[in-house]
RNA sequence: GGAGCCGUAGCUCAGUUUGGUUAGAGCGCCUGCCUGUCACGCAGGAGGCCGCGAGUUCGAGUCUCGUCGGCUCCGCCA
């Protein structure tokens, strides 16, 4: 071994350690060579202590110090001493080690960007060089959260009488839900493993064994397209209970996020966490996953503009349509630049055009729809909306859930432009949403589709709906939303045999496609199946929160670009056409 | 499947609107000087397939078309 090692790390020398003789390994940051005096950092995962050498005295330390760059990784043994400049604004700033003598372990080239936290760096250059990426201390914070995170969730979930049962990486292919990941057998050819999307009917049939309280970390897998907030394979915390109702899984999960923010944050979640409605949601905040951290709340003019002489909510009103707006306070002041923004914004959701009614802060009006209103009408929309002169009423009127979805959209729009996002960011508001509706009706497809998974039970009261309107129908599934996230969601699962047959027949699914399909859970159903639900955490999202950040790519160690690329390792690659052959496989790829 | 933004030095960007001398800046890098720095400072220096390919033009970083890549959003994501 040609390298001394540490006897301390570099972020843990303190004080107490002035007059002992350490040893240090890391890599060297920025060496700061004065003539008389030669300064140099040295950082591991711990964080940084200064290195110095005084030429004066130290000679052949200061020659061979010469060739120190920055990332060349190094030994250092030497004393600590109180320095005479103490930095305040570093842990370590008290200390120095006076180097006795140090060698250089390897060194590095010139990285592509600067190891440091506020880097504007280009996310393809960072990718490229993740290790080098995962080196700043900005990232390694990330990872420790990421890693507490595990920790914890292990920790609690078996003090609380949970076993972590690992489920199969592959499996069977299952049709709804996301596209399947597709894994070719070799040994029986033309055959096809996917891998889950979630460990979902693994674990419903592990209640079925008796295992009461499961819990997992586990990969999910789904073949979808990217977003910010979403990765191709992704990390849940997969909790399944038998013999539990829907307040049994919340006070569970609300135990986990309680113990995790008190851990990891010092901050204390109120319990129990708040309820709402989907429909409450919607009607309310225009989203099923509503940031409730600000109001700004939807208000419903429906009524107030019935008898409006506008073509364009006469005909919403005579379709069952919803007319209603969001108040943007003291907003008045926007260009007509700014108006159209938003009306490109609110068209991405569909919407037609966006109505908008300025109250000037001289309490002029200036509305384009202004002259389809009586005065009165005016007068009483400004009343609903409790608006003010400065502020800005924009106005969508569309099918119900369309219109309250495009002022949900502008409602974050809004608060974003306004700063009301930003002087909300260090608050926490965690709440459940509850009685989803059971199905979505999927135009595509002309039929129902589970709106949570087919496994979801529908509401006892409900269930009389089922075959007259599935579409009133609602399940016992719920999310759990922090901040206008979707954290994690779940569901009491239908555990008898007959009626989670019938839920395949409402979605169109044939007796012999769901045997086909999904005949081994229905099979494990029959053979004593507790009542039992779960929930699933998304982890990812859960550090994205903890730590603040607005990338998903940020807390995943090595993910993928928005086109699913992996830029580290080149994935995915073509393959040898032995590998093919082997696999029985032949491309007929798309032509173009 | 669709939309928007971006691609110029190792990195971040200006220059593109209105085509025309030798394509600039900051940081980083290299060399030298410097005894308390910590984003050290000072002086000097190197460094460019202007993403790639066609086209228009006397002439393209700049205009057009295509293509590749990154980011964001809609659809999609039980």
């Amino acid at each position: 071994m040609n390298w001394q090692k540490r006897t301390a790390k570099c972020g843990e020398i303190s004080l107490s350690d002035v007059g002992n003789e350490v040893i240090i390994n890391g890599w060297a940051d920025s060496v700061r060579n004065m003539g008389g005096m030669i300064f140099f950092d040295v950082r591991d995962r711990y964080g940084l202590v200064q290195a110095v050498i005084e030429p004066e005295n130290q000679k052949e330390l200061a020659n061979r110090a010469k060739e120190l760059r920055s990332e060349f990784v190094v030994w250092i043994k030497g004393n600590v001493r109180n320095r005479e400049n103490p930095n305040p604004n570093i842990p370590t700033g008290m200390v120095e080690i006076l180097v006795s003598d140090f060698g250089i372990i390897n060194k590095a080239e010139v990285p592509p960007f600067e190891i440091k936290d506020d880097i504007g760096t280009n996310e393809e250059i960072k990718l490229r060089y993740r290790y080098l990426d995962l080196r700043r201390s900005i990232m390694q914070k990330y990872m420790l959260t990421r890693n507490k995170v595990y920790q914890i969730a292990h920790l609690y979930f078996y003090d609380n009488d949970f076993v972590e049962i690992e489920t199969p990486v592959l499996m069977k292919s299952t049709p709804e839900g996301a596209r399947d990941f597709l894994v070719p057998s070799r040994i029986n050819q033309g055959k096809f493993y996917a891998l889950p999307q979630s460990p979902q009917i693994f674990k419903q049939i592990l209640m079925v064994s008796g295992y009461d309280r499961y819990m997992q970390i586990v990969k999910c897998f789904r073949d979808e397209d990217l977003r910010s907030d979403r990765q191709p394979e992704f990390t849940q915390i997969d909790v399944e209970m038998s013999f539990v109702e829907q307040d049994d899984v919340f006070s569970v999960t609300e135990g986990f996020f309680v113990k995790l923010w008190k851990e990891v944050l010092g901050y204390d979640l109120a319990e129990p966490f708040q309820k709402m409605s989907y429909e409450e949601a919607m009607t309310r905040f225009g989203s099923d996953k509503p940031d409730l951290r600000f109001g700004m709340e939807i208000v419903n003019i429906t009524d107030i503009v019935k008898n409006a002489e506008f073509k364009v909510f006469s005909e919403v009103i005579a379709s069952n349509g919803l007319i209603g707006l969001i108040n943007a306070k003291g907003c008045a002041s926007y260009s007509r630049k700014q108006i159209d923004e938003l009306t490109e914004f609110a068209k991405k959701y569909g919407a037609k055009g966006l109505a908008y009614i300025k109250i000037l802060p001289n309490g002029e009006i200036n509305s384009p729809i202004a002259k389809f209103l009586t005065q009165e009408e005016t007068g009483n929309i400004i009343k609903a909306a409790n608006a003010e002169d400065g502020d800005l009423l924009l106005i969508s009127s569309d099918k119900k859930y369309r219109a309250l979805t495009i002022l949900g959209a502008l409602r974050i729009e809004i608060a974003k432009r306004s700063g009301i996002l930003d002087s909300v960011k260090d608050k926490f508001s965690f709440h459940w949403v509850v009685d989803f509706p059971l199905f979505d009706y999927d135009e595509e497809s002309n039929r129902y589709v589970a709106m949570h998974h087919p496994f979801t039970s529908p509401k006892e009261e409900d269930i009389e709906l089922l075959d007259a309107s599935p579409a009133q129908a609602r399940a016992k599934a719920y999310d759990l939303v922090v901040n206008g996230a979707e954290l994690g969601g779940g569901s009491i699962r239908i555990h008898q045999e007959d009626v989670q047959k019938k839920m395949f027949s409402l979605m169109g699914m044939s007796d012999e496609t769901a045997e086909a399909k999904f005949g081994f859970l229905l099979k494990a159903l029959k053979y004593g199946a507790p009542p039992h639900g779960g929930i699933a955490l998304g982890l990812d999202r859960i550090v994205m929160t903890l730590t603040g950040t607005e990338n998903i790519r940020d807390v995943i160690a090595f993910p993928k670009t928005t086109t699913g690329l992996s830029l580290l390792d080149g994935s995915p690659s073509e393959v040898d056409s032995e590998q093919l052959s082997e696999l029985g496989i032949s491309l007929a790829l798309k032509e173009e």
